[in-house]
DNA sequence: CATCTTGTCAAGAAATCACTTGAATAGTTG
DNA sequence: CAACTATTCAAGTGATTTCTTGACAAGATG
């Protein structure tokens, strides 16, 4: 019957989408983008690929139409679609933390600072953001910030803390968030900061799901 | 450094759900086992494959965890496991109809019925729900409306539309839905209503959308 | 225009995946 | 317990995917 072909030729596309889904490679140069948009060489050297095969892999996210593409110079900027396909990625990240053990697993022995550290919970952070009782602090990379942070964050990039430890408030806390959930830079600022006397938690809360829940920030244009 | 691997094992962690999601006859399924728990036999059926396959597509699925089994007598039940996979599914087909325009191309070329039929968009359904002015039928096979359908809407699987057609009211408004925008279902039968003068409409939410958005529902256990 | 930089394309080897077939297993029924 | 049903497993083959290498293209720069 003409209905199953329907029905097949459109699972087919649905498919198209899972595949550009299928490879480890390529989520993690889709998480790199919902930061910020970045040109192949710096993709491949964030995901720590050969420009080829980034480039490839980048391919195949354009032809399922997640990712864009300009050219700037004799570069080529790549970003996200669209707010959908954050939905998307943030959507499966969610599935694998609820289902896969192994997932949580990971992130737990990757816990920096003592057991049952405190953490503002990701979805609380909005409550808390009273200047004169806290400081938000964002340490992911000055071009993710540039490109949009928490609105009255502090960018400090975590490379950039030691050196930089004098410009921060000891009679506040200090809450430090970075990519995400399963993105390590804000622990390790807590740690630092924490052993220096700071009062500072870090949040789950990160800038991919800040942005998809759509509450307040601030994005400048591409860097 | 250790900090890759560790990135890299959890990114593999979530590419086993993007591969489970690479193939169309999984997606196929997941789709079936969206609307209602379903045997492997029923489902091989449904999805039109070999029932060696269609298991092997499932211990995939649920290797993934996004979908459960139980045994049931000598046979197995399976079903989503849980509403997070539901919303992945669902953004993944929008995103697949935002950006793939193949998606929407093929769905209009099955768009039954004269051009520019009226339609309830998704998501409007909710407001129109007056009993006295319009009624809801629920087209899918029985088996799915047992498991759970729209408050209020009377079963007439499409297949018994015909011969039950004495049961609808001329007096009202009937809006049918189906299992979501990508089924015909519903077009079909308001095709076969219309012809027979009734005022009929269908409408893009299905019983996945409808469950997904949280309103008010009805389920019993599995049939 | 020659040269450099950045990114893409093409070809091939190794790994993985999909589907078929036929055998094995768990549970039910006479 | 023998026969039967529903499902899973195992092996094999053909197709697809991944990554590497080296060549090519487009834009910038001297």
């Amino acid at each position: 019957m003409a209905d199953r072909e329907f029905k097949q030729a459109l699972y087919r596309e649905f498919a198209r989408i899972g595949s550009a889904l299928a490879s480890d490679r390529r989520l993690e140069i889709l998480d790199v983008l919902a930061q910020a948009p970045r040109h192949v060489e710096a993709l491949a050297a964030e995901v720590d690929m050969s420009v080829a095969n980034t480039s490839q892999h980048l391919q195949v996210l354009k032809e399922a139409r997640l990712v864009t593409s300009e050219r700037d110079g004799n570069r080529v900027l790549y970003r996200l679609a669209d707010e959908a396909v954050l939905r998307l990625w943030l959507d499966l990240r969610d599935v694998a933390s609820h289902q896969l053990a192994e997932v949580t697993m990971l992130a737990r022995s990757r816990e920096l600072g003592p057991e049952g550290e405190e953490v503002v919970p990701a979805g609380e952070l909005a409550q808390l953001r009273v200047p004169a009782e806290v400081l938000v602090i964002d340490v992911r990379p000055r071009v993710e910030y540039d490109h949009g942070h928490i609105d009255g964050a502090l960018s400090i990039p975590l490379d950039e803390l030691p050196e930089r430890i004098g410009e921060l408030p000891r009679d506040r806390r200090i809450v430090a968030y970075c990519r995400g959930a399963y993105c390590t830079f804000a622990a390790e600022a807590v740690a630092i900061l924490r052993a220096q006397g700071f009062d500072a938690v870090r949040t789950d809360d990160g800038w991919a799901e800040w942005r998809a829940a759509g509450a307040g920030t601030r994005t400048r244009e591409p860097v």
